[in-house]
DNA sequence: ACGAAGAGTCGTTAGTCTAA
DNA sequence: TTAGACTAACGACTCTTCGT
């Protein structure tokens, strides 16, 4: 049986006013539209429901003992289901899920951290690490929230992206390294020993061919997966590596080491910021767009 | 995938029926 | 006679089916 949840609302209008008409005038209808309302519901409840009598439609046992349960279903869907969802940033305790990169827990995390700590205490945050494919089904699974960094594979239907701010990258050297000018001559960079990390991302893959285009070689005797280390070995050899600026920045507050401007200009990358077309307008979701573009810009 | 045609639904107005 | 319920006819809209 399929039941027009609007004949419901009649029902419960012609029992409170005790009329059809009247009941057709408070829900906004004709008095005929109503009464065919009545009419659609005598026939799927096979029951007449209200009987005439004098000037008032009196309700058969059977409306009776609907009406009541009827009405708490009715108000339960107008005041539990139907309203727009909220978010209370200050009492909400969801867990919210971005995929970043190493470098991404780097550049935006703390930030990030802060910002939510202080504007939704209680809501806890998870950070993941994935491969496109991987990403691109959590997003849409909504099993990650946002994906913030460097990720040309989501450029997919139903992925909305908006872009942050741009990386670039610098060469990072020792402090007390025997080049001292600002910029390192294409000779130095082809002939020092380097450190190479490869941590499979899609911005490394990008520099790495960029140099490859422009016929530069480098004399690789290091490769890392991780960043994590990086300083520490750079500033006790003569080891050179090429890195985003911000990483190189974020070294030099705690470790010997400073950065070089690059032999030639590495085109910068664009960071954005990705989310599923399902969240464009969900509450919590515009709260979340909002803090990472107040952070960390966005056009 | 897209558009046309037909069926079904639900609203309206106009008019009829019924009970007080 | 009047108020209110009901029916018929019609139009607007949506959905489904079918052909291209």
């Amino acid at each position: 049986m399929r039941t027009d949840l609007n004949l419901l609302r009649v029902l419960l209008a012609i029992h409170d006013c005790g009329n059809v008409t009247a009941a057709a005038k408070r829900l906004g209808m004709s008095q005929p539209a109503a009464s065919a309302a009545l009419s659609r519901l005598r026939h799927s409840l096979g029951d007449p429901l209200f009987v005439r009598s004098g000037t008032a439609m009196e309700p058969t046992p059977r409306a009776r003992s609907i009406v009541e349960r009827t009405r708490e279903v009715i108000a339960t869907i107008d005041q539990e289901i139907l309203p727009s969802p909220t978010f209370d940033p200050a009492e909400s305790r969801d867990e919210v899920t971005f995929c970043l990169s190493e470098i991404g827990e780097v550049v935006f995390l703390p930030a990030l951290f802060d910002r939510l700590r202080s504007t939704a205490p209680h809501v806890k945050i998870r950070c993941l690490s994935l491969g496109p494919k991987d990403l691109l089904e959590a997003l849409r699974e909504g099993k990650v929230d946002a994906a913030l960094g460097y990720f040309p594979d989501l450029d997919a239907p139903n992925i909305y992206q908006q872009r942050l701010f741009s990386h670039d990258l610098v060469c990072l050297i020792r402090r007390d390294h025997r080049i001292t000018d600002a910029r390192m001559s294409l000779q130095d960079f082809c002939e020092l020993e380097h450190l190479q990390v490869r941590d499979g991302s899609r911005s490394q893959e990008m520099y790495e061919s960029f140099l490859a285009e422009q016929g530069i070689e480098r004399k690789i005797v290091l490769q890392m997966s991780h960043y994590m280390s990086m300083a520490a070995i750079i500033e006790r050899s003569d080891l050179v590596a090429v890195l985003p600026r911000t990483v190189a920045n974020l070294y030099v507050q705690y470790s010997s080491v400073r950065p070089i401007e690059p032999p030639v200009e590495i085109p910068p990358y664009s960071l954005k910021h990705h989310w599923h077309a399902r969240n464009q307008k969900d509450p919590r979701h515009l709260w979340l767009r909002k803090q990472v573009v107040e952070l960390f810009g966005g056009e």
